[in-house]
DNA sequence: CATATATTTCGGTTATTGTAGAAATATAAA
DNA sequence: TTTATATTTCTACAATAACCGAAATATATG
């Protein structure tokens, strides 16, 4: 892999990583898996996890400039759901750093005997 | 599991996210899981990623309030080193939100056919 | 003990982020 | 068109975090 591309994928997967790592975020990311794939209007997830309309705004706003979710309007109403695709490049990579590339975890460890 | 440790149990993963969510820091565990087992001395992680020593004594303390690193002492060198037991645990997370506890992500997309 | 090297802590600045009320926009329905 | 509901944007503030030079601390060695 070219010099700067590697540079870009680190940024990138530290961008998600920073996503996901907050609280309110790792919350609704969860919740939006949990209802996967249709997942949930807006006005659902902040009354579940109590977050105020702006904030929420705000934290799905990160989310989806990371790709880590989608939306869809239907009617008056935007679904978020979570962005499988986004998610399985983070774990695929996380999994690859940790398994392939380097042998500091163990495969089985992740997958099963759990 | 009880309802406060499953929100501190968040919390912990969030706060793990986060510590990965920098590029230097990320760059610092991709550099110690190359290292691994033995790590690598302070000043060696300093000037592979070209970080000033009091910005890098700050992400590794960071890396470490996580547990995300493990530090030895070897006469006047200190050998910071991937743990891989945390790492694990954080590879486990994300694997079983995925692909376990939902099934937003196929098993097989992570641990084969890459 | 004095010196040298490794690493952290201190101090301060700047940048980023989380938070949320209030106002604005979007869509639907009456 | 008016009204109602859903969601975002605006604005502002407080808190946190990144950054790094300089000084302090720790360990080894002459």
């Amino acid at each position: 892999m070219p010099k700067h591309d590697e540079a870009e994928m680190i940024t990138r997967y530290a961008d998600m990583f920073s996503a996901m790592g907050t609280e309110p975020r790792l919350k609704i990311v969860r919740l939006l898996l949990n209802a996967y794939p249709e997942g949930m209007v807006v006005n659902e997830i902040g009354s579940e996890l109590e977050i105020p309309n702006s904030t929420l705004s705000h934290h799905l706003d990160k989310l989806k400039n990371e790709n880590l979710v989608k939306v869809r309007r239907e009617g008056t109403y935007l679904w978020y759901s979570a962005n499988a695709d986004t998610l399985q490049e983070l774990l695929g990579f996380l999994y690859a750093e940790c398994c392939t590339r380097n042998k500091a975890v163990a495969p089985q460890k992740i997958v099963c005997c759990k």
